[in-house]
DNA sequence: CTAAAATGTTAACGGTGTTTACTATAATTA
DNA sequence: TAATTATAGTAAACACCGTTAACATTTTAG
């Protein structure tokens, strides 16, 4: 049964709060989002939103949701174009994990504020619920794992041996990703997110570079990423 | 000259409302940092505030200062803890870095709000002057850096090659640093600490562990810091 | 056509940083 | 010692904020 009339536009107002909220936090960022300047941006007031949202913590929770599936998105775009030739189980893994950590600093610098909202401090008084935001992450943290794991099933990737207190850490992991292969590739995984998160963040945030004018981290990022696929043993 | 009668209770006021203001900041987070709060606290008005710092973005640049120092001085000790018995130069590297990796992760833990502060989502509207916190983030790096440093004055670190670009970007550090040492050591210090910071951040903000009962990321982190070590070929 | 549901409004409460004008106190100087 | 000046505090006000309550209007459904 198709949507109502009154359903449709209901939707749609609902969109465009969230899209008028991610304006405001791409430009005065994600701490400082207010729901009487969304309002009044729209034509509102603010009590309006409140048919919507139930307050300013649910209105972040839809917008952290929808950032996790635009990363998502966009690191399964920059898979897929890798594979666009070739099948996923012989395809040039090397240059597809490039792709993807490329493609998640690409996503973070272009979409900053978003990703602060993510991975950046949380925002005051806010606590994220995690049964509705985790899944949402753990659609982003596949689409990591689904490139290791295409070069693990072709046998093109060197997985070392885990500490028993490893493996146990990471079953939590596998559970929640129903992921069914061996959990050395969630260990690598959450690795080598680690590590591009941490040069993104400090990147985003302004720590690594020490002149404030010449920001070319491309060449530090780069050489990063090339020695993580090395380390792996990818042919 | 000894400082005056008046000097010594004003800075004693400065102290009180830093103090308050790092415990407000521990309680609440640094984003809802409330200058009244603090101020009532300490039986005042928020006005009186002003007489001491120029404004709210003043008294956030003090602390950020603070933390910065703070988190060199808990490097600086945990770096001493190891050379104590032995010349820096031949100390038991690996031990050192270990050491540094721990001591940077335990302070982050410890004062988990000052190191969002820091490294996290910059506060709303609020531009952090470089010329202020600059110097005070190169004290905390510098330390970083006189563990590797010894080490290599100690020629126990395979330092790879640099590609040009990448010399190009590290010049910057090199300047404001003033490391008279080879810039492969800025490199690795800058990559290392990266690493560092993306596995401190993820855990501190929640993203490392699936479960977020259990977390216990000790594992993981002691893996990642001994496979980093292993990788830098200290002996 | 009418009752009900959905959507908006205005007014208000307590909170925020900040500015202005004013007052008491402490230190310095004549 | 007395007068003056710098300092440290106050209360009041302004413009914001999220949120709630009471009320009006429009749209849908029976």
């Amino acid at each position: 049964m198709p949507l109502t009339r009154r359903e449709r536009v209901r939707a749609a107002t609902i969109d465009e709060i969230k899209e008028t909220a991610r304006r405001q936090i791409a430009e005065h960022g994600a701490a400082s989002l207010s729901l009487r300047a969304i309002a009044g941006e729209m034509g509102m007031t603010a009590p309006a939103l409140y048919r919507y949202f139930e307050g300013r913590d649910d209105l972040v929770t839809a917008l952290i949701v929808d950032a996790y599936h635009s990363l998502a998105a966009a690191l399964a775009e920059a898979r897929d174009a890798i594979y666009v030739d070739q099948t996923a189980i012989h395809a040039d893994h090397a240059a597809s994990i490039i792709a993807a950590a490329n493609a998640y600093r690409t996503w973070a610098l272009t979409h900053a504020e978003e990703y602060a909202l993510i991975f950046g401090t949380p925002i005051p008084d806010y606590q994220a619920p995690m049964e509705i935001t985790g899944p949402a992450a753990a659609a982003s943290m596949s689409e990591l794992i689904q490139v290791l794991d295409a070069a693990y099933q072709d046998g093109k990737l060197a997985t070392g041996e885990l500490a028993p207190a490893l493996g146990e850490m990471l079953q939590p992991w596998i559970k929640k990703l129903g992921y069914p292969g061996p959990p050395e590739i969630i260990h690598l995984a959450l690795a080598n997110w680690a590590q591009i998160h941490g040069l993104v963040s400090l990147e985003l945030f302004g720590h690594l570079t020490a002149d404030p004018e010449c920001n070319e981290v491309d060449a530090l990022f780069e050489a990063e990423i090339q020695a993580m696929v090395a380390r792996m043993g990818i042919e």
